[in-house]
DNA sequence: ACTTTGACTTGCA
DNA sequence: ATGCAAGCCAAAG
């Protein structure tokens, strides 16, 4: 494994210490590793997690920026992530999250 | 080794 | 306010 594991180890850790029925952004996780930029490989971090067997992380609490499931695709079926959010006690705002209520800045 | 794409964001028109 | 283009870095073709 090359050096940005430690990236995805980064971001993996941050997506594990999202509150109960909250959710953070790309952009947000990406800020707080300093890669402000680098928003996309985030989605990568992630998409690693997906491919393994990393239950552990919450990828459906990490939103994009509009608070919309953009990774919702990603899953085995794009309805599970929702309702994975809906089952945490968190609400939606048509197909986006309110993140005016469940937006969680992560602690760097 | 080069090109294309991707779970994004920001900026300018 | 909406739409298109660029920037970013890494992985897959």
């Amino acid at each position: 494994m090359p050096e940005s594991a430690d990236f995805f180890l980064r971001v993996h850790e941050l997506v594990k210490q999202i509150p109960f029925g909250k959710v953070t952004t790309y952009g947000h996780i990406a800020a707080a590793l300093g890669a402000r930029s680098s928003s996309r490989m985030v989605g990568w971090a992630l998409n690693a997690v997906a491919h393994a067997d990393r239950f552990d992380i919450p990828c459906h609490r990490v939103v994009n920026r509009l608070g919309e499931l953009s990774g919702k695709m990603h899953f085995e079926t794009p309805f599970v992530m929702r309702e994975r959010l809906e089952a945490e006690g968190v609400t939606f705002k048509g197909d986006a999250v309110d993140l005016a209520v469940h937006l969680w800045i992560p602690d760097a």
